[in-house]
DNA sequence: TTGTATGCGTTATCAT
DNA sequence: ATGATAACGCATACAA
């Protein structure tokens, strides 16, 4: 910038002007335009940084198995919406990935380091030791998911998990069925727990639990081995509600291996309306995930924390429409 | 850092030697560090990037189609692998998406602002305008999938798809086929357009073009479609090699609903070996890739770059092997 | 409209 | 082993 003033004849007070907005006369500015060419000059965004106190950047974390975060289609979608949102508004975002312990440590250091303005962070669980720092350093954050026991102040958008898989198993029992049962995944999330709480309340009294799977994963494997063992333990099944599409798929194979139709002999929900929905034969009814527009609202949350200027909500639920195919 | 020198009673110089090595006497170490936590000290990292003129932080870039960046499990695989061999070094690894125009030209003014110190670039294309500006602005970089036709200089690491493609087809002859057609994806990049030529290569004079239905994407449901397509041109065709597993997952639907068996009346092989290869009915055979590898040696190759003490080699080739399974 | 001066929080160099 | 001090490159408040 020194070089730039100097090649323009001006102050670097009236290139920096002409850099972030003010009052520059033409010829000031087409002189320093012309040099800032000339020079190549690219602004330092380090010092911009420091003198500024802010970096125009938002960190985005996914606190998944790893092998799920290569898989599940929803973190992409989350993704590409909360950089669409952040995108509109100037700001960079950054995807950190935690695949270790000392993974964690390090984005910790660079969370509170200040090369981030503010972050979104997908899945956390209670314990997670991210939680406790971000609320050490005070860091703008939105969880998406559900909201973290330790940061109940934090604003986080998600949708209602319970509610939907109560009415995806209403329809399935409307539509006849009488022996309903549930791949169960990852109960060990509060998405994966909720989906079975909806589940239950549905059934009410004519729950039973012999007719429940569960999986550590939402996968599509697991969903063939779900699918497997409630077959072994109740041949007359004549309903599933799968945790996720991914596992319902699984489940079709397995069905398909056993020689039932669907839905004929034996009806199949999801979850998400990810591509395996309408990959599968027949596409599936699932529930639709608005995972892009999630991504959306939390990078706006993030965003007006970030500008500090209104209070913000502490929750965003989106609505999860029920979609109905043709495999239930 | 001031408060920390205060609050121990030693200047800032002797801060910095707790924090980043140097002769310290164990008085002064103890005295800093109960300084340190007492005052809840962190440190900036926009100060000492600026001092530094290094940020330890590499940039990864996927320039997909964002619906490939949501399904594409090489993508991660390679994040992963990246990841961990940058987290040894103790760099930090942020993932930045190219969604738009708009992101194009705020992710450039990122690197070329010094918030990375090298970036790892996967698939890109020839024309891909980030490529100019990696050379302008000289960051070390490593290109992934291909070498970029523009920056000759720069290394990149990959398979070879050629050669692969031409083992897993010869193949597919020497197991008695003879009508053997191919699905070829995404022709408009190199890994697309070489496995098809590995294709013909095997082939000789035996090549039809009549027997290669090429889709856009790598992708389940073009998969399908072009195995439809495939059938429908020759019905008597008895082989396919289908562009990527997931094609080839798409394949094995299409010849399942056309009643043909797999292996028996057609044998069909795919690549990549990911996780579809292996929940499909029958597993596939297909080109395993070691993208985990990949990634390992793209972060390396960025790394030592930036340590400019060696010359690095312009180019890694990684094995992928065939891996033989029940499709074909 | 333009120039000047000071501060942002580290690192690094030099004395001591 | 430690302290003082000058960069690092930009933003900003103030003066002109």
């Amino acid at each position: 910038m020194h070089d730039v003033a100097a090649a323009a004849g001006v102050s670097r007070g009236t290139v920096n002007r002409v850099l972030n907005g003010g009052y520059v006369s033409a010829d000031a500015r087409t002189a320093i335009e012309a040099a800032i060419a000339k020079v190549g000059y690219v602004p330092n965004r380090a010092a911009s940084m420091l003198a500024r106190q802010r970096s125009q950047a938002v960190g985005f974390l996914a606190l998944e198995p790893h092998s799920l975060l290569l898989e599940d289609p929803n973190i992409g979608a989350i993704m590409l919406g909360a950089n669409s949102a952040l995108s509109l508004a100037d700001h960079q975002m950054v995807s950190l990935v935690i695949d270790s312990d000392r993974d964690m440590q390090r984005v910790g250091r660079y969370l509170s380091g200040g090369f981030v303005d503010g972050a979104i962070i997908v899945s956390a669980r209670s314990h997670d030791p991210i939680i406790r720092l971000i609320g050490e350093i005070g860091l703008p954050t939105t969880f998406v998911g559900h909201p973290p026991d330790l940061a109940r102040d934090m604003p986080y958008v998600g949708i209602d998990n319970i509610g939907s898989a109560r009415e995806i198993t209403r329809r399935l029992m409307q539509t006849g069925r009488t022996r309903i049962g549930m791949i169960a995944a990852a109960l060990d999330r509060d998405s994966g727990a909720d989906r079975l709480t909806g589940f239950k309340e549905a059934l009410g009294d004519r729950f039973d639990p012999g007719l429940v799977a569960d999986v550590p994963l939402y996968d599509y494997t697991y969903g063939v081995k779900g699918m497997r063992a409630l077959l072994d333990r109740e041949p007359a099944v004549d309903g599933v509600f799968a945790a996720s599409d991914a596992v319902a798929a699984g489940a079709l194979e397995a069905l398909r291996e056993a020689g039932r139709r669907v839905p004929e002999d034996v009806g199949v929900v999801g979850f998400d309306d990810s591509s395996w929905a309408l990959r599968t034969q027949p596409p599936l009814s699932t529930v639709h995930q608005p995972a892009r527009e999630v991504g959306r609202h939390a990078a706006e949350l993030v965003l007006r924390q970030i500008a500090g200027t209104e209070p913000v909500e502490l929750s965003v639920v989106l609505d999860s429409p029920v979609v109905w195919r043709h495999s239930a």
